[in-house]
DNA sequence: TGCTCAATAATGCCCTGGACAAATTTCTGC
DNA sequence: GCAGAAATTTGTCCAGGGCATTATTGAGCA
């Protein structure tokens, strides 16, 4: 029987869901869940139902929220919770947008979700798609992912094809080696760049030089890649799900390591968790931020 | 003291290395090596030189070979079996190209690496750039980074801006509704999608219709995406590092739940590792392949 | 009431050492 | 020289313990 594209072992769900696998096994210990199956050789074999509960859980912890008090309620009152912490659905603002993309998100329609995204993009230019209609989907995708109202593989294409249209416009402008130069890049375990690309796509078009390393590189890459291209500014882009301590460490160890003359920027959304301020790093908390900033620095 | 850059703890190591935890516990009991000091927590802290080497074991079993033959060689000694590996250096066949680029990563100068590749891109057409010009360029950086001769950030900066080319030429074709439909996409783990372009570089022109869900599609959501899409040809792409066993395995379940009629496709440096032959799937080992199983699909 | 600081609890990560299955290599008989 | 059996190698899992850090709670004070 095909049970194992059913059942999955603790590596597999430390992929699916990131969360670690003494993590897994720690939380069975103190709070008996998620309690998954043996199979005959007494491992474990963790249920798409638990996995799925797991990532409700992840996702909420990312919010902010702690295990101990979501890992006993149900499934239904974890979605319940994501909803509140999603924020109130605003109808209002620019919900025909939002409701016809998520729409061809989820009706597979690929040719006409790209069309739909070089046709803003088109019409209100990079900088606005970026920061008006970018950032308002992104919300959408995630809560509706959130909500479980998105499969994995739509919220996949969906930044695939986003990728592809920030990409191609980002390319379009020509390459000015003008001031400043920016060098862009997340830490290891950051896996996601779309950050990185919607900074990108706003920088290029104020005459900034950007240099995109992609994603996950490693500290003291960061740093001699910085001098060896000379940068004015480095921008480090963390998502929600990047552990704050992590992020924290990192960022005073670059501070420590570059010299005083390169600024450093920390964007995404997790930087809105960040509680204490970090002495010479500007916190880009807001997208429309980063413009400003170039300004200044 | 700012260490910390230097010395890093188990899970950075697994992260820098790819390397797991237990992995890296086990040979320094077995092997007792990499024999990491110890902090006041007792806690494993490993050197960058034990670091470098572990990367040069790793990229070495990628191709092959066993750990317990390479643990207690020294640095040197392996650096030669990696070059003896990569096989002989092939200065006949397009030396000056090949030294030509990486001269310009080494050289960190990303604007003309940048226009390079807009140069070969133009001058060749995409798909003759990606059968010779990248396939060659890929071999010589990987083969330079296997050496020690390049950076994490210079191999990162060469793969981002080849990504961006790509992408933006990729994108420049207008979407055909053709025949047929490709999704590309890798497993979880997987997080090379330098192949997956590479592979819709050359597709696209011959009129398929290629989605591509990015990297790292849980295994069920590869099968919904191809019902839900209604794909031909589900084509899932491996690095060298990925390990045969997973991709054996996610193989034939993928095969198992996605119906005869949608045809599998495996490429990437892994396949060529690949002994035994999955029944139902086709293994593209060599780039050029993929046109010819375009035309049989 | 509201605030600061200390005590307590919650949490993630690391450790040791044992076990086992799968894959690979070596051995054996033909 | 080769098929199949035996031995070895290797990756991954497990249990349960410990500790540092972070969050929460409580006490004392303005």
């Amino acid at each position: 029987m095909d049970r194992s594209i059913v059942l999955l072992n603790i590596s597999a769900v430390e992929r699916e869901t990131g969360l670690s696998k003494d993590v897994l096994r720690v939380w069975e210990r103190r709070y008996g869940f998620p309690k998954p199956g043996r199979d005959d050789n007494t491992e474990r074999q963790y249920s798409p139902e638990q996995v799925a509960k797991l990532r409700v859980i992840k996702r909420l912890m990312d919010t902010g929220m702690r295990p101990g008090k979501l890992m006993h309620q149900p499934l239904a009152e974890l979605n319940m919770l994501a909803d509140t912490r999603a924020g109130p659905r605003r109808e209002a603002t620019a919900p025909v947008l939002e409701r016809d993309v998520l729409a061809l998100v989820r009706g597979h329609n690929a040719p006409a979700l790209q069309h739909a995204f070089a046709h803003l993009l088109m019409r209100q230019g990079l900088q606005r798609f970026v920061l008006e209609t970018v950032a308002t989907l992104n919300r959408a995708v995630g809560e509706a992912w959130m909500r479980g109202e998105l499969q994995v593989f739509e919220e996949h294409l969906y930044t695939e094809l986003l990728q592809a249209a920030l990409r191609s416009a980002i390319n379009a402008f020509p390459r000015l080696s003008g001031t400043p130069t920016v060098l862009l890049t997340t830490f290891p375990g950051e896996q996601h760049g779309l950050g990185l690309l919607m900074v990108e796509a706003l920088l290029v078009p104020e005459g900034a030089q950007c240099i995109s390393l992609g994603t996950q590189t490693p500290l003291d890459d960061i740093v001699r890649a910085a001098l060896a291209h000379k940068v004015h500014i480095v921008a480090v882009s963390f998502s929600a799900a990047f552990a704050l301590r992590q992020a924290g460490d990192g960022l005073s160890e670059l501070r420590r390591h570059l010299p005083a003359s390169i600024h450093i920027w920390a964007g995404g959304e997790m930087t809105r968790r960040l509680r204490k301020s970090l002495p010479g790093v500007r916190l880009i908390t807001d997208l429309s931020a980063a413009i400003g900033a170039l300004r200044i620095d």
